[in-house]
DNA sequence: ATGGCTCTCGCGGAGAGA
């Protein structure tokens, strides 16, 4: 089973790009975070004729989340408890047997800004969520738009302090992983150098000026059936004279 | 240095993203 998460930057502007890749790489279940549509305008006629049925936590203008699967499935939670004001961010379906939940976790704009201490209580009530919930096979992927550790920013400690790069986010960070999840990236890749995320201007991309913020965590039964795990870089250009999001799509393969 | 792209809303230019 392959299963992705991608923050599309906006689903309507994405569509064709998206066939490309779910072609290209056919995903069994795909995550996807900034909609940027309403859950009633979603196409889901263009996903089918692609080979995929779509559970939808959309929003007008930002936020929204969805997942992509092979078969119908039910949702078994929308939104995240408490927190429905910051939009809609959280979406979880049981995909035969596994539990599969994609987020959309708040940027903070700056330390600064108001919206940075709201990130850090997003992130508790994600905790709680999280450790109320039980299942045999559990994956959490998504934007966490957390930078885990010095590795994992082009500016490597040189960045630590920014918003993405504080002590305060990378310990909610870190919280959630005690929870028993596993970044299967960096279970594989324990030393390795690459990005998720690169800013459209300044030519950030070629530079390898990029940042790691698209992650698929999993429980312990998960991280066994892992064999893979790769960021997608290639889907970060240019395809066809289409437009790529400034995120890179993120897929694992599992034994299941 | 001044946010150097791209998205949405909606028809001009502002706000958000990270």
């Amino acid at each position: 089973m392959r299963i992705a998460t991608w923050n599309i930057n906006g689903l309507r502007a994405r569509m064709e790009f998206m066939a490309l890749w779910l072609n290209d790489r056919k995903p069994d279940v795909v995550g996807l975070q900034e909609l940027k549509t309403p859950t009633e305008e979603f196409p889901h006629d263009f996903f089918t004729d692609l080979g995929y049925h779509a559970l939808v936590h959309g929003q007008k203008s930002w936020n929204g989340v969805a997942i992509l699967t092979r078969s119908p499935c039910e949702s078994v939670q929308i939104g995240l408890p408490g927190e429905d004001d910051w939009g809609s961010r959280l979406i979880t379906a049981d995909v035969g047997g596994l539990e599969f939940t994609t987020v959309y976790c708040p940027n903070g704009k700056s330390v600064e800004h108001d919206d940075y201490p709201n990130k850090l209580s997003w992130y508790e009530s994600l905790c709680a969520h999280w450790s109320s919930g039980d299942h045999t096979k559990r994956v959490l992927c998504g934007d966490f738009n957390i930078v885990p550790e010095a590795l994992d920013s082009w500016r490597g400690e040189k960045a630590d302090g920014d918003v993405f790069h504080t002590v305060a986010e990378r310990s909610r960070f870190q919280n959630l992983l005690t929870l028993g999840l596993t970044d299967l990236h960096r279970h594989l890749q324990p030393e390795e150098q690459v990005f998720s995320w690169w800013d459209y201007r300044g030519g950030a991309f070629h530079r390898k000026q990029g940042l790691r913020i698209d992650f698929i965590l999993g429980n312990d039964s998960v991280r066994d059936l892992v064999d893979d795990v790769v960021i997608d870089r290639d889907y970060r250009k240019k395809k066809d004279g289409l437009t790529a999001s400034d995120h890179a799509p993120v897929y694992a393969d599992l034994r299941i």
